[in-house]
RNA sequence: GCCGGAGUGGCGGAAUUGGCAUACGCGGCGGAUUCAAAAUCCGCUGGCCGAAAGGCCGUGUGGGUUCGAGUCCCACCUCCGGCACCA
């Protein structure tokens, strides 16, 4: 409009346009120059003196729509410790990378017919683009995505390592499947009745039998080709069954128990139902009790170790064998786990889950049940059930008697089996004991069914047993047989005796039972990391030569799944992939020979898959020969793994947890050097934004809300007031903040502070644009104290201001202090009050020095890069700040000649003195009586107590 | 229901070990600059009473310990996140 503003505003002020002039110009530098590049032990450039630091953020899914304002808050927090880092005489791997294979890409390939590769790999631009215009020092020459074939030819290998390992309880760790079945030919390790190994000379030692007599156990020379392998096959722990999966029509895929909510799909919130499948698993289960024990050696939040413990859902408890009446469908023995054997007098029916094994073979033999078309009916309900029906009928216990009886070993008393949905098969061994009077779900299923309560715990007086469970602390009653009697002891003594009589007995053993379930890793999608395996006609499995890797994926244009109840893998559609030769596809040939025709497997691998160790991938990202080089990975990830891990609370069970069991499984066979993944881990919090909420709770977006005055809002349309509420980002309530705006606005260095500076880094918290410029404001004053704005030149101070000088030292304390704690809001606090104090002071006269200048610029630049080397180079260096030492504070500095410090009298502050920081107890009693104020507020009062606290504060009780 | 986390001005938040509650920023008010506005700069800003000096109240609620409590203890309320028929 005017060129007036021309005129008026200073050429070098720092404005939007200044900044995005240094910030560019900066950005190229570091990339022209490879400044944070940093060499691997064995490179020239390698410097061994220093000590390592790897810093790694989640790498994020490049989605479409670009970055959101929650991905820059993790990438600058573990850019700040980088650049601090760096700067305090460290090697720094800071690396970044795409999580590329997943559903959304594959989604839009079946709106749109792209090529997810083509979607994925635009995607991957801008997040980069965007990435690079925050100035973060990543290491971009270890960049890779997931779904580079350089890259998923290690997953699939890695894949291939647990196809071909086997879990050694005795001796607690992986082993490959060639020790397994040395160890099978010695004749020590012989197969159990059910497939399990067992262990000559080893107490307890066989895998899901009870006891340890080598009773019934086959020697390796016993066992034709096809026990062998199929005994060899039930102990990979990669390994294929049939298991009851969460399918779901609408998305055409299975999904892991762990992408089930609500028994609706975690992405899209579409039903899932249950039926049984063959599909790859990976037997995560083995190492429950050691993901869940090797938590006390991280340093982690403790919810999110709090949410794994959960997760993997460790109990202690008993297994005990019910003797079945009659042996129905020739079944001796009925299993179950329980936590409360101390109950065991208290048994008075049994229920299996619907998809337990006994149902079936009760309803196939010779004297099925009477009613064996209602149990028939019941278990045909129970399986097309989705899991949503079953849970929404959490109180409502439904169930039908299955005609044959147990024997309740304590007190040889039969009583009936039922089967219930109430009842899991994938827990314990889908059975139970039902003791009413002491647990609410048999209890309300005892009720429904009139079948008998029998109180075997006392409870308090007045609790009426028939009416309510008793789950509570109390002592056995009725529990007594010939040889044992629980009367009169507590739960955990009547616990302890009953397992001691039932292991005497041989009826049951000890035993520890987890919540956690193998891991499903099969997916019938295309987007993702096919599997190195291939059948033969006969249906047998066979592992692609790693020589042969990898399995690329074949090109497809028709990525529609079929949605129905029957699994179609989309793979399927490539006919000509599918149907190759043992050769073609890389089998060994001394395994198959080359012309044997086989299948590709068609499932492919889920989204975790890339994730599970794309931080080892970065230590040394070229490798060809390796997964990771062996000196690399030593060197970064030590004994201990990565040092700090930044990422979403969203991924505390999910990828922390596969991640960590795939680490352990390597560790076990020797090819990583630590046994866990992350040494310490942090949760960004979320970053929400502001909505409005109606009276009735609706939300309004919030482009249709006013503030007519200060703090108060209406709906435009109707004038209702409306409240202000934080909400999670969303598009429909039009609240979603692009970061791209932001940077136009006023730059990456106040986008970065602004992030850093909402509140403490772990806290959720509302973003408020109108607050950014309080950041811009900041630099915008640091600026002006340091450079002159009509010359552009730099202003120094020429002589120093005491005040202005303990400021700044206060403030590289400060900030040393709080970047390794992560509390980044305060560092910044400390940083403006420095910019306050030489501000006032420069218009009289004050400011900054050469030597004050150059010690700033070195404590803002983790912060604000940009203005960090801007101001560097006006110093005239020619090197990059981010290689030069970060400032010590001058403790001699810090210390004021005189301090102000409260005096109170009973504990309410009265007056203040001011003394020498280090005065005694005695001076500042005489300072505070000389004082006018405290000496007339005492006058006619007893003095009875004096609590001095030297530099702090004085006391007096006096009445 | 169970587990975890959090409640501090108009708003985001600060407060090493129990020691001046509200640092720092936003917003608001007043002023400078400007023809004017924006931008920028300076000052004030928890509530109530008071002309002022000053006083009283104040960290979700109610109790307690202490010379002194946002911080420790007991009981409760609200919100957020996770798990949820796991025997």
């Amino acid at each position: 409009m005017s060129t007036d503003t021309a005129s008026t505003t200073p050429a070098f002020r720092y404005s939007p346009t200044l900044a995005d002039t240094i910030e560019t110009k900066w950005q190229s530098y570091w990339d022209e120059q490879g400044t944070f590049i940093q060499p691997n032990p064995g490179d020239a450039a390698f410097d061994a003196s220093k000590p390592k630091f790897y810093c790694l953020d989640m790498f994020p899914y490049p989605s479409g729509a670009g970055l959101h304002v929650g991905h820059p808050e993790g990438y600058t927090a573990t850019d700040i410790v980088c650049r601090y880092m760096r700067m305090t005489g460290h090697n720094v791997l800071h690396p970044m990378g795409w999580d590329a294979f997943g559903l959304p890409a594959e989604q839009y390939a079946i709106q749109t017919g792209v090529h997810p590769a083509e979607t994925t790999t635009k995607a991957i631009n801008t997040f980069r683009r965007q990435l690079k215009r925050f100035g973060f020092c990543y290491d971009w020459s270890r960049e890779f995505a997931t779904i580079d074939p350089d890259y998923y030819k290690w997953t699939q290998w890695i894949w291939l390592k647990a196809y071909d390992a086997w879990y050694d309880p005795w001796q607690d760790k992986a082993r490959p499947i060639g020790e397994l079945i040395n160890e099978l030919e010695g004749e020590d390790l012989r197969v159990g009745p059910e497939g399990d190994l067992v262990h000559i000379g080893h107490e307890g030692a066989s895998i899901g039998a009870l006891g340890s007599e080598p009773v019934g156990t086959r020697r390796w020379h016993e066992l034709d080709e096809p026990e062998r392998r199929e005994v060899i096959d039930n102990q990979r722990l990669a390994y294929l069954d049939e298991v009851t999966v969460n399918w779901c029509p609408k998305l055409g895929t299975v999904l892991a128990n762990e992408e089930v909510i609500d028994g609706r799909s975690e992405r899209g919130s579409h039903p899932v139902t249950r039926r049984p499948l063959k599909q790859w698993m990976f037997r995560i289960t083995a190492y429950a009790e050691r993901l869940l024990a090797d938590l006390a050696d991280v340093d982690w939040p403790t919810s999110t170790k709090t949410l794994q413990a959960n997760w993997i859902g460790r109990s202690e408890g008993a297994e005990i064998n019910f003797q079945l009446a009659d042996e129905p469908g020739g079944w001796e023995t009925l299993r179950v786990y329980t936590t409360r054997p101390d109950t065991l007098f208290g048994a008075s029916y049994m229920v299996v889950a619907p998809e337990h094994p006994l149902v079936e073979s009760v309803l196939a033999s010779s004297t099925p049940p009477a009613n064996a078309d209602e149990v028939r009916a019941y278990v045909e309900t129970a399986r097309n059930k989705s899991d949503v029906d079953r849970q929404a009928e959490t109180k409502i216990k439904t169930g039908v008697a299955l005609g044959i009886d147990a024997i309740n070993p304590a007190n040889d008393q039969r009583v009936p089996v039922w089967v219930a949905d109430y009842v899991l098969m994938g827990y314990g061994h889908g059975a139970i004991m039902a003791v009413p009077a002491h647990d609410e779900r048999d209890h309300a299923f005892a009720r429904t069914f009139n079948l008998p309560i029998v109180q075997v715990i006392s409870a308090p007086d007045g609790h009426d047993i028939q009416a309510e469970a008793y789950a509570g602390d109390g002592v056995g009653m009725n529990s007594s047989n010939s040889d044992v009697s629980l009367d009169g002891l507590g739960v955990a003594d009547a616990k302890a005796k009953t397992i001691e009589w039932l292991e005497a007995q041989g009826h049951g053993i000890r035993t520890v039972n987890y919540r956690l379930r193998d891991w499903l890793f099969s997916r019938q999608r295309y987007w993702g990391e096919p599997f190195p395996v291939v059948y033969t006609e006969d249906g047998r499995h066979w592992p692609i030569g790693e020589e042969s890797l990898p399995v690329t994926l074949p090109e497809l244009t028709d990525y529609q799944p079929a949605e129905s109840d029957d699994p179609q893998p989309l793979l399927g559609k490539a006919t000509d992939w599918v149907r190759t030769t043992a050769g073609e596809a890389g089998v060994c040939s001394r395994v198959l020979p080359p012309d044997t025709p086989v299948m590709r497997e068609t499932n492919t691998m889920p989204g975790w898959a890339g994730s599970c160790w794309y931080y080892l991938r970065y230590c040394d990202p070229k490798n060809d020969s390796r997964f990771v080089g062996t000196d690399a990975e030593d060197y970064w990830l030590g004994a201990n793994g990565v040092d700090l891990y930044i990422g979403g609370a969203e991924h505390a069970v999910l990828h922390l947890l596969y991640a960590r069991f795939w680490h352990k499984l390597l560790f076990d066979l020797g090819e990583v050097s630590s046994p866990e993944p992350f040494k310490k881990l942090f949760h960004q919090g979320l970053i929400t934004s502001f909505a409005f909420q109606r009276k009735d709770k609706t939300l309004v977006p919030t482009d249709q809300v006013e503030e007519p005055s200060e703090g108060s809002f209406i709906e435009t349309a109707t004038g209702e007031p409306v409240a202000q509420i934080t909400a999670k980002m969303s598009k429909s309530l039009k609240n979603v903040v692009n970061p791209d705006d932001v940077i136009a606005e006023f730059g990456a260095d106040t986008f970065r502070l602004y992030e850093m500076y909402m509140g403490p880094l772990e806290a959720s918290k509302p973003w408020n644009t109108r607050d950014t410029v309080g950041l811009f404001r900041f630099l915008q004053r640091a600026w002006r104290v340091v450079v002159d704005e009509e010359t552009g030149e730099l202003s120094p101070a020429s002589s120093i201001d005491e005040d202005v000088d303990r400021a700044l030292h206060k403030a590289i304390a400060k900030v040393r202090e709080d970047i390794p704690r992560l509390a980044f809001n305060t560092a910044i606090a400390a940083m403006i009050e420095l910019v306050n104090a030489a501000t006032t002071s420069k218009g009289n006269g004050g400011g900054l020095t050469t030597e004050q200048i150059d010690q700033f610029a070195r404590i803002l630049s983790p912060f604000a890069p940009h203005m960090g080397e801007e101001i560097w180079s006006k110093l005239g260096n020619s090197n990059s700040i981010a290689d030069v030492p970060f400032p010590e504070a001058d403790q001699s500095k810090l210390v004021a000649d005189t301090i102000e410090i409260p005096v109170q009298i009973m504990g309410k502050v009265r007056g203040k003195i001011v003394v020498p920081p280090d005065a005694d107890e005695d001076a500042l009693k005489a300072a505070a009586t000389a004082d006018e104020r405290i000496a007339e507020l005492l006058e006619g009062k007893t003095i009875r107590k004096w609590i001095v606290i030297p530099g702090r504060m004085v006391n007096i009780v006096a009445n």
